[in-house]
DNA sequence: ATTTAAGCGAGACGGTACGTCTCGTCTTGAA
DNA sequence: TTCAAGACGAGACGTACCGTCTCGCTTAAAT
């Protein structure tokens, strides 16, 4: 996204500081880290960074999407799944790498806030949903879609709830539940998924 | 909870007002229909509720706890799911009273508001799971370990996981995606169960 | 001031906390003598008083209002002239009394930024003239009427136009002017004035 | 006023734009008019007047020193009295001249502001002295040391309280009472000066 | 003609204070 | 002892300006 290179107009006045960018975005991480997202507050976000908190004003419309742009920063959002010949194979690669990420306690902190300001502020959960949720939403969708094609599922099969139902999964473990978000539990869904008759 | 049935010592002064707890549970609900949980504040309880501040101060630890208590008038806690004779019966049966029960819009708002509260304040997760989350988990569980017994489902089933499974698409419907909480998917959802090897 | 002693209809709260009060008035006064009411703040008042900043903003409608609330501990606003048998004899003791008080330094700080802040802000200007200039003039304007009753002025003598140059001199002096507001020029305008033929 | 004619070491660069030093000097005048000097504020003045911030910084240490600069374009500062043969003559002269000019609304607006903020700001204070009321209070004083020379006046009067008491009244009426700076003023003035022994 | 040195409009920067909001506690007098 | 009311110390909110610092660009004197 943002391709911005074919005719950027060249702005007047100073330009933004990526230095201060970077500052912000590690100061807000290093903060949910230290003392939760509850804790979490522009005042010392800014303070961390050495910034003024105008300049996390004009470049983010909320804390959450600091945080958001943080998370990117961590962890790459575009999920790519090379064809491994089999539902199994695809899916346990994708569901493997998914864990392995989302298990990363610096990234889980950082899920967990997010989901719960999406829950409490609108305005914010149209930007996650759209800038991550449904992205790697559709980035899994492709496995399944290609499964369809292959014969590995029949045509009739409902993808979107097994989106759901795998991506479900990972989150409640995220949210909710102690047990741990392993290897284990990516096989024993690509057994449920792969050993149901479906029809 | 706090079940103080047994031997209430008959305490000197006034008691307490059973009309401002009622007043504050309704307030509270109101409030998150009307503005969201976001705008949620004590104080704005309090004024609707016609009480003071300190009076919600003295019965509850946090907004969220009250928010709690608020779903729990509107939600019998406890799920019963009666022996229909198979897996397939008995967890159709559950599902769909699940699923019916939370995609009513005021049950959903206040289930959203109490996970997203849980994920950013740690010591109401605590209470939240204890008395709401894990009750249901261990209601629906019994669902899965009748069925081990009959022999629907091999011992070996990781029945923790299918909780996860189910649970966890559950709550991404309620969070993250518009599609509804509604028959299809508690079929659907059967019949991946239901139709899987395991083994 | 405001003898609200009569009917004081008992409100339900907490009282105002005198002790905060007074804790805000002397923060006020020192921080601008030590370091001039251009870089007083309210935030800094409510720091020096070891209050909220709400405790401030509840009672008083500006820094300015506290500044001349300030004043009025310092000095008692209710100027009582004794009639001395003659128009030179009051306004001389009037004079020497309004000059004394107004030299002291730490009054002088605050009549200056009483007056600045009233040129600037016109809503405190109203405030200002009313409870403080007004009342002070009025103070002195028995004086002159005394006089004309007692035939030392003819009396179609310009009352306010010789209240306005000895008030006039008054802050002249204290605003622009490095000389001293002494003894020696409250004689000088008491010859003045009554010396004049007026006629 | 910084006159730089003498020896203008003819530097290389880009010329001090006289449009621009016009086009602020109208922003700040009008903004005074328009929303008074308590809401004056650089931003509004370059923005109003098409320039950069830095333009104003680099030529002004205030925001006062434009107002004053800017009462300077709309007012004479040089107040030239020729010889009138009388005291009274010359000052009811001097003192027409000075109260048309500072009752032009659009010159009473900037006078309060200088004056205000020469009680605020230290620094200004010592430029506004020197720069605009001494000089004014100079060109008065020629006025009574002319009627000592000729005799209309008694060697050992005080011709500084004489200059307070003038000026006093006249900046007395522009701060803090709404009775008009008006020819009668000036007259009564004349009468109180003229008419007192002295003596 | 080219170089060099301001000045210019624009606007981002690190800060500070604003006035408001809400937190969780404390105080008051009535029930 | 609880209740409604409301003041309190605390501190974050999002905004407005401060005075400074780039940024490309326009000028104009010196090369």
């Amino acid at each position: 996204m943002a391709s911005v290179n074919e005719l950027a107009p060249p702005r007047p006045g100073r330009k933004r500081s990526e230095a201060s960018r970077q500052a912000i975005l590690t100061a807000a991480a290093d903060l949910i880290a230290e003392m939760g997202y509850g804790a979490l507050t522009i005042e010392k976000i800014a303070q961390r960074a050495g910034t003024g908190k105008q300049t996390i004003y004009r470049w983010w419309p909320s804390k959450a999407d600091v945080v958001m742009e943080a998370l990117a920063a961590k962890a790459d959002l575009q999920l790519q799944v090379p064809d491994g010949g089999s539902l199994e194979a695809d899916l346990r690669t994708a569901l493997r790498a998914s864990f392995a990420l989302a298990r990363k306690p610096e990234v889980t902190d950082l899920l967990r806030a997010l989901m719960a300001e999406a829950m409490i502020d609108p305005a914010f959960a149209e930007r996650f949903l759209a800038q991550f949720l449904h992205r790697r939403r559709r980035a899994l969708r492709v496995v399944f879609d290609r499964a369809v094609e292959r014969g590995d599922l029949p045509p009739a099969v409902p993808v979107d709830t097994l989106l759901d139902v795998v991506l479900g999964t990972l989150w409640y473990r995220v949210m909710a539940v102690p047990a741990p978000l392993d290897d284990t539990l990516a096989d024993e869904l690509v057994a449920l998924i792969t050993g149901a008759a479906f029809g």
